[in-house]
RNA sequence: CCAUCCAUAGUAUAAUGGUAGUGCGAAGGAUUGCAAAUCCUAAGGUGUUGGUUCAAUUCCAACUGGGUGGUCCA
C-alpha cells in the first residue's frame, strides 16, 4: 500500500486518489530564464520517478507542470541578452525540454505557459475580489490573507507568527504585511489589458489558475521544491481555495534542496552546477543514479568526487545486466536442476515484493536501489560461479529476472541498455570485433601475449572495451560521455 | 527569534520496539598469462541526556549540531 508524506499535515498518509484509478498532478515547473541547473533537475527527476511508480501502478497519471514566461526576471535577461522577452522564454524553456530528455526524464503530458493562460488568471483575480477575498489598490490587487480563515496550514504558522519574523518590506498599500500580489501594474505598453488597468500577474496566481484549469478545482498531486512551501505554496492554496470553495490539492509533496558544501544551491547565491556543465563530466544517468540515492524529501549534497562514486556504483548494475544478456545467449545443455538453482529461483520472487515496499513507502528510491543491488549480487553470484550451466528451467528463470531488473531499473528512469545494440545499424562492426576477438584468442592459445594485448589495446583506444571473463572473451563499447 | 525537517561504520545511504542492510573506499583470499569483471571472507556504526517499555537505534522530551523556510527560488 503506498503512503506518500503530505506536506500538509507533516505525516505519510495513505495515498487515495480523488477519482478512482486516476492521478492528477501538478509539479511547479521553473521561470525561464536561463539554463537549469541541478537543483531544478533534481525535482524534475523526483517527479519522474513518482510518475513513473504511479503509472506501474497502473494509475492513469496526467502530469502537469508549467514554465513561468512572465516576470521581472526574464525583463532584465532579455535585455543581457538582447532579445524580446518572448524569445527568451522560448529559447530556455526549450534548453529545459532538451536538458530532461539527456536525463531521461519524460516530459510533462502538458507544460503550461502564464502568457498563454492570461484570460484565466484576470477571470479568477476578479472573482477573488467578487468573494471578497482579494482588493484593488492604484492598480494592484492583493489578496487578503486575514480574509482566508486556513492561511498558513501548509507551512505550519498563524498569521501573527509571521508578521513577528517577517522580513518582508512594509507596503503602504497592502492592507497587511502578508498581503501578497495577484496583479501586479506595469507601465504602458509591457504588460496585459485588465479591469484594473495593464499588468502582469503575480507569482502565485498562475499555478493556482492553470492547474485549475487543467486539472479541476480538487486534484491529488501537488509538489515542488521545499523552497517553495511558504509563501508560494501557501498562496496557492489560499487563493485556490478562496476561489473554488473546495480542497485544491490533496496531497502537497516537496523535494529536498542540492546543496554544495551544506549550502543550499542557487541561482541568486551563485553556487549552482548548470545541468549542461555537469553532462560534460558525467552521463544522465549518473546523475539520476546519483540523486535517487537519496530520499527525495532530504537534501543532497553535490559534487564530482560524489558522481564519480555513484558511477562506480551504478556500473556494477550495468555489468549484472550484460553479464545477464550474455549468459542467455548461450546454449542450453539441459542439466538437471540444483539447491543453488532452488535458492536463486526463491530469491527472485524476493525482489519484486521488497522493491514495491520500498517505494510505497513515500517513494524511497534509496532503498529501492538497494534491493537491486542486492538483487545485482544474486545474479552475479549466481551466474559467475563455476559450475554454472544453462538448463532449460533456469534459462525461462534468468529471462525473467532479466526482465524483471529492467522493469525495476525503468521505475527509476535507469536503462541499463546494451552497447552492442547500439552499432546494429552496421552490422559489419560487430563481425570485425568478432574476428579480431578470435585471432586473439588464437594468440592467447598460443601464449603469444603481445599480441593478444595489443589487440585489446588497440581496441580500447577504439573504444572497445575487451574482458577476458571465465565464459570466454567478451566486449563492449564505452561512452566516451562515461570516460 | 519562530516554523519545519534531519542526525546511522572512513564515506554515502537504507531498515527496524527484540539479530542494523546496501553501495563506494580500505584489508585478505579465489579467479586471470597480465588486466578487467565477478565471487568469497573478515573489519568497521545508531550525536548527548533523560523518559515510556520486559526490551529503545526505532516512540516521547530536552539538548547539541546541521538543512530549509520566514525575501526571488526547484
Amino acid at each position: 500500500m503506498l503512503k506518500v508524506y503530505n506536506t500538509l499535515n507533516n505525516k505519510k498518509e495513505k495515498f487515495e486518489t480523488v477519482e478512482s484509478g486516476k492521478v492528477k498532478m501538478y509539479v511547479c515547473g521553473l521561470t525561464v530564464q536561463n539554463y537549469s541547473h541541478i537543483g531544478h533537475i533534481r525535482s524534475a527527476i523526483n517527479y519522474d520517478v513518482i510518475r513513473r511508480y504511479l503509472e506501474y501502478l497502473g494509475y492513469d497519471v496526467d502530469y502537469i507542470s508549467n514554465f513561468t514566461d512572465i516576470n521581472e526576471k526574464i525583463v532584465k535577461r532579455a535585455e543581457e541578452e538582447d532579445m524580446s522577452p518572448e524569445k527568451l522564454a522560448n529559447k530556455y524553456a526549450n534548453a529545459f525540454l532538451e536538458d530532461i530528455r539527456a536525463f531521461n526524464i519524460k516530459a510533462a503530458d502538458k507544460y503550461l505557459r502564464v502568457s498563454e493562460n492570461i484570460d484565466e488568471i484576470i477571470e479568477m483575480v476578479s472573482t477573488l475580489i467578487g468573494k471578497g477575498y482579494a482588493y484593488e489598490m492604484n492598480g494592484d490587487v492583493y489578496f487578503s490573507v486575514e480574509s482566508f480563515d486556513d492561511y498558513g496550514k501548509l507551512s505550519g504558522r498563524s498569521i501573527e507568527d509571521m508578521q513577528a519574523g517577517a522580513r518582508i518590506a512594509v507596503n503602504e498599500d497592502k492592507k497587511n504585511p502578508l498581503d501578497f500580489a495577484l496583479w501586479k501594474k506595469v507601465d504602458e505598453g509591457e504588460g496585459w489589458e485588465s479591469p484594473w488597468g495593464e499588468g502582469w500577474p503575480g507569482w502565485h496566481i498562475e499555478c493556482s489558475a492553470m492547474s485549475m484549469k487543467r486539472l479541476g478545482p480538487s486534484f491529488d498531486i501537488h509538489g515542488g521544491g521545499v523552497d517553495l512551501i511558504f509563501p508560494h505554496h501557501e498562496n496557492e492554496i489560499a487563493q485556490s481555495e478562496a476561489y473554488s470553495g473546495k480542497q485544491f490539492a490533496k496531497y502537497w509533496l516537496h523535494n529536498g534542496t542540492v546543496n554544495l558544501s551544506g549550502e543550499k544551491m542557487s541561482k541568486s547565491l551563485g553556487n549552482f552546477f548548470t545541468s549542461r556543465e555537469v553532462l560534460k563530466e558525467f552521463s544522465g544517468q549518473v546523475v539520476r543514479y546519483f540523486l535517487l540515492t537519496r530520499h527525495y524529501r532530504s537534501p543532497i549534497d553535490f559534487s564530482y568526487e560524489k558522481l564519480e562514486e555513484a558511477k562506480t556504483s551504478l556500473d556494477r548494475l550495468i555489468n549484472t545486466r550484460r553479464q545477464l544478456a550474455e549468459v542467455l545467449s548461450y546454449d542450453i545443455k539441459s542439466a538437471e536442476v540444483s539447491e543453488d538453482d532452488e535458492r536463486f529461483f526463491a530469491k527472485i520472487s524476493e525482489v519484486q515484493s521488497d522493491f514495491k515496499d520500498a517505494l510505497d513507502d513515500d517513494f524511497n528510491t534509496a532503498g529501492g536501489i538497494g534491493v537491486l543491488h542486492d538483487f545485482a549480487g544474486c545474479i552475479n553470484s549466481y551466474i559467475n560461479r563455476n559450475d554454472f550451466s544453462l538448463n532449460e528451467k533456469n534459462f525461462s528463470i534468468l529471462e525473467e529476472a532479466e526482465e524483471i531488473f529492467l522493469e525495476l531499473a525503468e521505475i527509476l528512469g535507469l536503462e541499463f541498455s546494451i552497447d552492442k545494440s547500439e552499432i546494429k545499424s552496421s552490422d559489419l562492426a560487430p563481425q570485425l570485433i568478432d574476428l579480431l576477438i578470435n585471432l586473439r584468442e588464437d594468440a592467447r592459445k598460443n601464449k603469444d601475449w603481445d599480441k593478444a594485448d595489443l589487440i585489446r589495446d588497440k581496441l580500447m583506444e577504439m573504444g572497445i572495451e575487451v574482458k577476458d571473463t571465465p565464459r570466454g572473451a567478451e566486449w563492449q563499447i564505452i561512452k566516451k560521455e562515461e570516460n
